[in-house]
DNA sequence: ATCCTACGATGGACAGAGTCTTAGTCAAGA
DNA sequence: TCTTGACTAAGACTCTGTCCATCGTAGGAT
């Protein structure tokens, strides 16, 4: 799955030192970092990188549709490299843990016309929750 | 729907003018308001009501699963009374408005087993996106 | 190969959301 | 009524994220 870098590549992204180190780090399956833990791992190949940075890089990543944000946690928001590929998220109530997965089945089907109220609905995105087999 | 200073009480809960007002401010249906919003409103009728009293209390209406919290967007958590009818939430993409839907189907039931990973999946959140009436 | 320049990076100030601490207050049982 | 443990106020503090002014550099033009 290493290729997050080399489809930014791809769509003509400028392409420096620090947002390489930043799609490097976040590549990879079932990656799931915040910006923080996404900074302190960009620091240790490249020390004088800068927080303000790996904001304005993920957040390009995710304009460009390559990097999906998730916030399971009403806490600091994650980011997962694993875009081409719909899926849900399965996440451990006590660890935190995140697991992609990928449910049978279509919610958006599951919502009566009544229930819409009038909205145009356009996507169902669905947090499973739980122990993970270390917590539970 | 006025019932959650009643269930409260129900509960033994040890009542004060605090919280009394949280829970008035807080009742009805389709309510999903931000712990700043609650307290605004509460200060309107408890003028000396502190912002950690507003936090607390809705923390602890949460422990006692009167109230639910419901993080939509990864900024302020909103607080839904409607803790006892099992729902899921539509949310507007644009102005943020939120109702309360109720999907058929158990999305529990759609997550095979061997996309489990081990964990003991126990509760499945589904948000709903889409644009309401006046947004679209 | 070198020069330009628009785009990107930096670091610090700032802002929003929420938590924690400490001293003071009060609901409710004896 | 008295007592006391639980609750509250106020503000400092933490965490997450954004903004801005200034400096640096990738990559096209020459």
């Amino acid at each position: 799955m290493s290729d997050l870098l080399e489809r930014l590549r791809g769509r003509g992204w400028r392409m420096t030192s620090q947002r390489r180190v930043v799609a490097e780090v976040l590549d990879g399956d079932h990656v799931h970092l915040t910006a923080d833990e996404v900074h302190a791992r960009a620091a240790q190949r490249l020390p004088e990188i800068s927080r303000a940075t790996v904001y304005n890089t993920l957040g390009e990543m995710v304009s460009l549709g390559e990097v999906i944000e998730v916030s399971t946690d009403g806490r600091a928001k994650r980011y997962d490299p694993n875009a081409h590929h719909p899926h849900q998220h399965l996440v451990c109530s006590s660890c935190g843990t995140i697991r992609d997965v990928h449910p049978t089945g279509n919610p958006l089907a599951d919502l009566p016309a009544v229930e819409r109220f009038g909205f145009t609905v356009s996507e169902a995105e669905v947090t499973y929750r739980g122990l993970c087999p270390s917590c539970a």
